[in-house]
DNA sequence: CCGTTAAGGTACACGGTGTATCTTAACGAG
DNA sequence: CTCGTTAAGATACACCGTGTACCTTAACGG
């Protein structure tokens, strides 16, 4: 800022200022118009610059389209619930996935395909960039439960343990909406916890 | 046939004929370069005509694949699996899934992003038209089950019904290969017969 | 204060899209 | 068998997004 703004003349941004602002806007384009009709020059226009200073930074819409959505990533953190039950952990793991981040999820599923095809990536790989570390997160929910003498330890299989992300994951993928509430409840109540049960975990 | 090609005068292939060589190709470019790398222009130099005679059929990328993908899913039949017990059924469709239709399915999946964000259809619609009745299938396995006195009738939530799809998909999705036999078993035997055990429903 | 750097603007060649004609081969009614 | 109708196949064109090149001028730093 102070400086001036003489007669209309428009401050030239630099550097990481710019960086930021020309990548929010690919964000905002992205979300806005979906990767198939991505472009330079639309994002260009919304950031007020030309197409010459995004070229200048990311050689390629798929290069660009990353740096975006690896800045939209690193933005929100995520935290291990713990609510002091197996049940509100597990929602509530599954609600702040849902919340926080489903908008990226989706954007990010709907050009899974052509980014796996761009970069030979495995997405799996990329799902835990989506995720974070969703699944370890299971494990500590888990190994508070046995520490609370919730849950016995050592007879939950790596399936098992995965389940609720799974289910959660695919109901996303295939809906590309939030996952409401009570399908959230139910993938525990009617899923999760009874297996457990079965398996003797409880 | 029959009648002439004086010359190397090529034979003009019209109708049904065309169509068929037309969305043949179509696949086989689909399959080749992908959904954003499918040009029109590739397609009708693949069939040995011109785009024109794509345009008059199809008036834009998505439809021309949406009728390819059609064709193709319509190629192969789905049977319900009758081993005589509820977990050789299960498992038999599952594995009659993973055989027949993983490439279909590895290549839908690869583009469906692209695809929805292009058409706004919903991955579910499209996922229905890839596993055909699959989910269905499972119904009357289910039936059948409840009918040889294997199964209590009445128990079997939807979601419970869907499950062992779900994980196969699931699985599918995230290391886009054919899901191997000893995965197919534990989603069985360790997620879904224990899970009837734990409703009553065995 | 002046030299260097990079932002912002403009122009161009290229390739794919979608439309519009034009010709000519295939088909079908008489 | 012939002739009129239909549609296949071949161009041609306007349009748009890409990626590159080049120029100018604002911002920064010694």
């Amino acid at each position: 800022m102070a400086r001036m703004e003489q007669t209309g003349v428009r401050t030239r941004r630099r550097g990481a200022t710019l960086e930021d602002a020309l990548l929010a806007a690919a964000w905002a384009e992205l979300a806005k118009t979906g990767y198939t009709n991505f472009t330079f020059d639309a994002v260009a226009k919304r950031a007020n610059t030309s197409r010459a200073v995004l070229y200048r930074r990311w050689s390629s819409k798929p290069k660009l389209v990353r740096a975006a959505i690896a800045r939209e990533i690193q933005k929100d953190e995520v935290v291990t619930p713990d609510t002091g039950s197996l049940r509100g952990d597990v929602i509530a793991l599954l609600t702040q996935a849902n919340g926080r981040r489903v908008r990226l999820a989706i954007t990010l599923l709907a050009h899974l395909g052509d980014y796996y095809r761009a970069t030979g990536t495995s997405i799996a790989t990329l799902r835990n960039s989506i995720y974070g570390d969703r699944e370890s997160n299971m494990e500590t929910i888990i190994e508070r439960a046995v520490a609370r003498g919730e849950v016995k330890p050592g007879v939950i299989s790596d399936r098992i343990l995965r389940l609720p992300l799974d289910l959660f994951r695919q109901q996303l993928a295939m809906t590309y909406a939030p996952v409401p509430a009570e399908e959230i409840a139910g993938i525990v109540d009617t899923i999760f916890l009874p297996l457990l049960k079965a398996h003797g975990a409880l």
